[in-house]
DNA sequence: CGCCAACTTGATGGCTGTCAAGTCAGGTGG
DNA sequence: CCACCTGACTTGACAGCCATCAAGTTGGCG
């Protein structure tokens, strides 16, 4: 199979947010990129509750910034919880280490996103996040945060939400494990992640996966070959279009009524 | 088959706890009590954070409390978050609709739960919770809720680690759905029900299925036919005795390996 | 006593896992 | 620039687990 003629010439999609154009299929040369003062965390990260004042320099770093290299972690299992990591760029794996060597991928991470509050309930984390792709995390710490939680509403309304929104996640995925078939899954997946890519500015049509089959596989709780079997099931009727990472949704009312067809149907929020 | 013989000695198991005799097998005549004085969440129903210094009377009510008959709801998908609700007595089923009618189960609650949770991220609920025998809360408002949250640390931390618990589980019941197979998963089920009596007091060994097969096994991603299969084999390996909704541990080890062969072994904090 | 819902058990089929062989893509070194 | 190597991915054949369909059994309740 050749290259996806879309890939050479990959247009300047979309609207007048300049991180648009960083999403292009080669993920190695950019990778997604946020500010301090585009980043959706952004109250967490400023030291003030104080958003609509903006300070003097937004896109200074206020807490440590830290960067992982691809296949690095961020915290591990067992870890204390010291603190909570603010994904600036880059991409990374949420998984629980099973005992018998294998792991089970529970989630992924994008820019904007917070990382670390499975270590809440018991001051230790309870899982891992891998980094897949060379990272820059924002290390909040969280005495700090706490500190900061109490005194001002608007972080801790914000850092309630956030946990919500955790926790709304991870229903979503179980309604998905637990009843759905792997058609239905992985279309679920696929229009997950092009709405995540849209409401980042990204185009919603053609993106890059970044994490791999063996990723994907165990986050949706198959194997891989039937991912693989899948995706190919899924061109030859003209849904998508695979090109080993590179994924182009051709039709996404097919794949919504895949996902529709004879389960769920609600429509998780954005992200 | 007859009538297990255990049933007509049940023994008065267990410590000095007044609510270890509760957990009789006939869930009709009595069920699960907690008073605020006892409840794991007394922190957040008292006035103040104060909870070495006692107030007159804990065991008052301080919030409206209220009363949902078995098949009755506490709040329904799209209700607005106006409180959370803290069970009391009585078991609880956490479940989304889907839309073509069927719904799926994302857990159960116990007494001492903290209910509604799932509202917090969009400030309206995405799943319901449905009383599966007659069950008593408290209503606590959610904004007095946040006030308290607040003002007031200890309140604030603890509403955090439930958040945090929340979270935690889900991960817990992903990794089962994710990778694990219909033993095991049936296996992990009924140790975790086992620590949770175990942990209010009651048998570990000789306890009440409060729910449906249907809802377990909607809640293990299996078919209603698969868990009855099931708990048939394992009592014919000598491993449980089912008496329809009583159950009786008879080998944990034994269990405890059906769920560690080829997978997991993460010791689940108590509930 | 009879009805109904909940549950159990059996027979069968299909989806997905398993095993195996190949293809592809990226990276390295000559 | 090319050969080679390795890991990631694809595809096929087959098997097994679990779902489905169907028929019974049990237990609670009017």
């Amino acid at each position: 199979m050749k290259a996806l003629a879309v890939l050479e010439t990959f247009p300047p999609i979309a609207p007048a947010i300049e991180r648009t154009l960083v999403n292009a299929p080669d993920a190695r040369v950019v990778h997604l990129t946020t500010q301090c003062c585009n980043c959706s965390l952004r109250e967490l990260c400023l030291p003030c509750g104080v958003r609509e004042a903006a300070p003097p320099r937004m896109d200074e770093p206020v807490f440590t910034r830290r960067h992982v290299n691809k296949g690095g972690h961020f915290y591990r299992a067992g870890d204390k919880l010291t603190s909570v990591y603010a994904l600036r760029s880059g991409f990374a794996r949420h998984n629980m280490m099973l005992m018998d060597g294998r792991d089970q991928v529970i989630g992924f991470f994008m820019a904007g996103d917070l990382m670390g509050l499975d270590g809440i309930q018991t001051g230790q984390h309870a899982c891992e996040a891998t980094a897949l792709e060379d990272s820059e995390v924002c290390m909040i710490p969280f005495a700090r945060l706490e500190r900061m939680s109490l005194g001002i509403p608007a972080i801790h309304q914000h850092l309630q939400r956030l946990m919500g929104r955790e926790i709304t996640r991870a229903h979503g995925h179980l309604l998905s494990l637990g009843s759905m078939c792997a058609e239905q899954r992985l279309a679920k997946f696929l229009l997950h992640l092009s709405r995540c890519y849209a409401g980042r500015g990204y185009s919603a049509t053609l993106f890059n996966l970044r994490m791999t089959r063996e990723d994907i596989s165990s986050y949706l709780g198959l194997k891989i070959e039937t991912v693989s079997r899948t995706l190919s099931r899924f061109q030859k009727r003209g849904l998508i279009t695979v090109q080993s990472k590179v994924i182009e949704i051709t039709d996404f009312d097919g794949l919504q009524r895949v996902v529709g067809d004879s389960a769920s149907g609600e429509s998780a929020p954005l992200t």
